[in-house]
DNA sequence: AAAATAGTGTCTGTCAGACACTATTGC
DNA sequence: GCAATAGTGTCTGACAGACACTATTTT
């Protein structure tokens, strides 16, 4: 009879051929009254120079666990380092790799637009904001990215209306007015005010800060920010008007 | 100037230290009254003779994509061939197995108690259902299987008050009361009776089935089964008495 | 008729949705 | 004052939640 330790001792891992195994990033922002996502043109094989999610190997040496290996190829593409982060997916099978059984976990990131510097990163010709219009982007991506980025996108609309996520593609402080904008934005169509205003201060999910913006010939309008509950507060009932 | 073609002749995938990737499973049931989940004595290192979530490692040679490694985990332990699967979460990093760097892929899976055969299949010295009280089970797992259970735990009940996922926990025909107690076993209240009816009628995640179910000096109930829509369903707002 | 569960009808408080109104700034 | 946006108040219809009622079976 063998002890734990001394199976340790003998177990090989290789012995098993394993998947690849990847992370792949769906990175939305709001940019010119649109949600975008940040794709790069790939500059190696395969599918070299096809747009695609920015992601890839996880590296067992540097990473000390997926969310770090998600947050690495974050930093690398937009120099951000703690942005709302979540998990949506992973989707693993023969055929979307030319390299062979490949598992990849998607996450989407929502970040602020003002502040990222795009840079490509090695391996990379080209990044770029594109413009998401319904559930994906108007162009072939490689692999299998055209359903990860539908299933981001889809998670993502799906989860505005019931919570604060779209707080963070907005910077440290901003006005209601400002947040209902994005929410306009993700939903594609106009919230009433009123109605929305109330909700989103009875959830407290954002509190008053110091200060008010003044912008133009109008009245200036107070300042808010996220509170710590804010991503994960699910509301009651329906945050925005109409169903779903 | 290297072709695709001519980079995979020369691509080397062993050369890379890939992660373990695993699959578990929280297969849940609702026996006497109680929600339940499968679990099982391992019969090998490691944690031996610890009681764990059904699963293993992907065979790459054998699955050809994720869910079908779930399905034939699922397959091996209970003999059921195509219940309710989604896939809760990914976890990985290097501390959670010792054999190395590791990755596993959570599922739950919904079955009715009738009609399941528990067989420990290799590796497996037992094989049980177990209560679920609150988020977890009153016994240490292995791993981090305890918070993997956890996690499916919260996204099943998390889901119970606003989709038809709890009619999967019941077979083929059912009546309205008893997917009412199902409701009311897994949200740990009870439901208020007219409210609840029309609410799953309205939504039309159930039809009638031909006939009627007699079980004693009563009035027979009408029977109904699931519609094709019923898993993927959202109810507008609430189900269940009192929100979440 | 009694027991037991199935199934329906009605009332009420709450809240979403609509809309109109007031407030505060620059010009 | 006028334009423009911030922010509030009020009415109404719909529905969740509570509760009481009717219906259908066996014993």
């Amino acid at each position: 009879m063998m002890d734990e330790a001394a199976f340790l001792e003998q177990y090989d891992i290789t012995a098993y051929r394993a998947p690849i195994a990847t992370v792949d990033m769906a990175i939305f922002t709001v940019l010119e009254e649109q949600l975008q996502v940040l794709l790069y043109r790939r500059g190696e094989h395969p599918h070299k120079d096809r747009w695609a999610l920015p992601g890839g190997i996880i590296d067992v040496g540097v990473d000390v666990d997926l969310e770090a290996a998600a947050r690495r190829k974050l930093h690398g593409k937009t120099g951000v380092a703690s942005p709302y982060l979540e998990q949506v997916a992973t989707v693993g099978n023969g055929g979307r790799d030319p390299r062979g059984w490949s598992l990849s976990v998607l996450y989407f990131a929502l970040l602020p637009a003002e502040g990222v510097t795009l840079s490509h990163g090695w391996g990379a010709a080209q990044a770029q904001w594109r413009p998401v219009t319904e559930d994906g982007v108007d162009m072939p991506l490689a692999f299998d990215h055209t359903e990860l980025l539908t299933a981001a996108v889809q998670r993502l609309r799906g989860k505005v209306a019931y919570t604060a996520l779209p707080a963070h593609l907005l910077g440290e402080e901003f006005t209601l007015s400002e947040l209902q904008r994005v929410y306009e934005i993700l939903l594609g169509r106009k919230i009433e005010k009123s109605a929305f205003r109330k909700r989103i201060l009875d959830a407290g999910v954002v509190e008053s800060a110091a200060g008010r913006k003044r912008t133009g010939a109008n009245r200036p309008a107070q300042l808010y920010r996220r509170r710590q509950s804010a991503s994960s507060h699910l509301f009651p009932r329906n945050l925005a008007t109409g169903d779903l």
